[in-house]
DNA sequence: ATGGCTGGTAGAACCAGA
């Protein structure tokens, strides 16, 4: 597979929604796909309790975890070395929603997980919607300065386009697709002439999700789903992508998390 | 029919997700 070619690499990144409860699918995932790396988010666990003997059992033997009790949480597995570079605290309130790696190759690997924002898109009665903005803000001047080649994944919380959610008239004033965090949103692929490799290789207006709600009765019939997850890559890293999919599938797995996964495959 | 569900933690007539 890919770890026994040199130039080749599979990046996977999934928001698992608990990857205690998730272990068994994460298992079946890591098997079915076999990624070279995987980045997880809302992995809500501590470092101390971490399941990683699974991980290990399968050859995922780097393990970078940023986690914290109940809530958010990141973590980067891999069958290939990593170095820790940097966990960024971009809401400035201690919540473990970043973590960042280097590889062998000088590829640096980020893994974001930005604060949902609330109910109310209005930062003067919903402080969790400012908080979101400002992470946004943080991230942007982060990115400006950015010159190493890199591939920043994660839950974005934003859906941008119109064909990036279900209905746009219906969630034009709901969080996640609203102006103010699309245009945040433009600002940061912006700020480093991002990738968004969801987008090259499906491009717009095709139909592209990553999310879905739980409280569907059939989610894949009323398919009301949203492109809250992106892999963005530095235009240098984007060269290098071969393949880009996310893989609907695994929402109907046994207990599944509200997110798919989604890949993409390098050849540097 | 975009909250109708789900997980963590407590042991809820909870909170948070998005």
């Amino acid at each position: 597979m890919s770890q026994t070619s040199s130039d080749t690499l599979k990046i996977a990144s999934w928001n698992i929604n608990s990857v205690r409860a998730r272990i068994d699918i994460v298992e079946r995932f890591l098997t079915e796909s076999a990624p070279d790396i995987l980045c997880l988010q809302e992995t809500k666990v501590m470092n101390d309790i971490f399941p990683d003997s699974m991980f290990r059992r399968l050859g995922y033997n780097h393990i970078i975890l940023h986690g914290q009790r109940m809530h958010h949480g990141v973590a980067i597995v891999s069958k290939v070395p990593i170095t820790e570079d940097d966990r960024l605290d971009w809401q400035a309130n201690g919540e473990a929603r970043h973590v960042g790696v280097r590889l062998d190759n000088g590829l640096r690997l980020e893994n974001v997980y930005v604060p949902a924002g609330g109910d109310e898109p209005d930062r003067t009665i919903n402080p969790k919607f400012g908080q979101k903005l400002d992470f946004y803000e943080r991230m942007i001047e982060w990115s400006a300065k950015l010159t190493v080649p890199t591939l920043l994944v994660g839950d974005f919380n934003v859906a941008p386009l119109e064909c990036d959610v279900w209905s746009h008239k219906a969630l034009i004033n709901v969080v996640s697709h609203t102006p103010v965090e699309v245009e945040l949103l433009a600002r940061l692929q912006a700020a480093h002439d991002w990738v968004d490799l969801g987008r090259k290789f499906v491009p717009a207006p095709e139909r592209l999700y990553t999310w879905w709600s739980y409280r569907a009765k059939d989610w894949l019939a009323s398919d009301r789903g949203r492109r809250l997850d992106h892999m963005w890559a530095s235009p240098a890293v984007a060269e290098k992508a071969t393949a880009h999919y996310v893989l609907e599938g695994c929402r109907s797995w046994d207990k599944p998390s509200d997110h798919a996964p989604l890949i993409t495959e390098f050849r540097f």
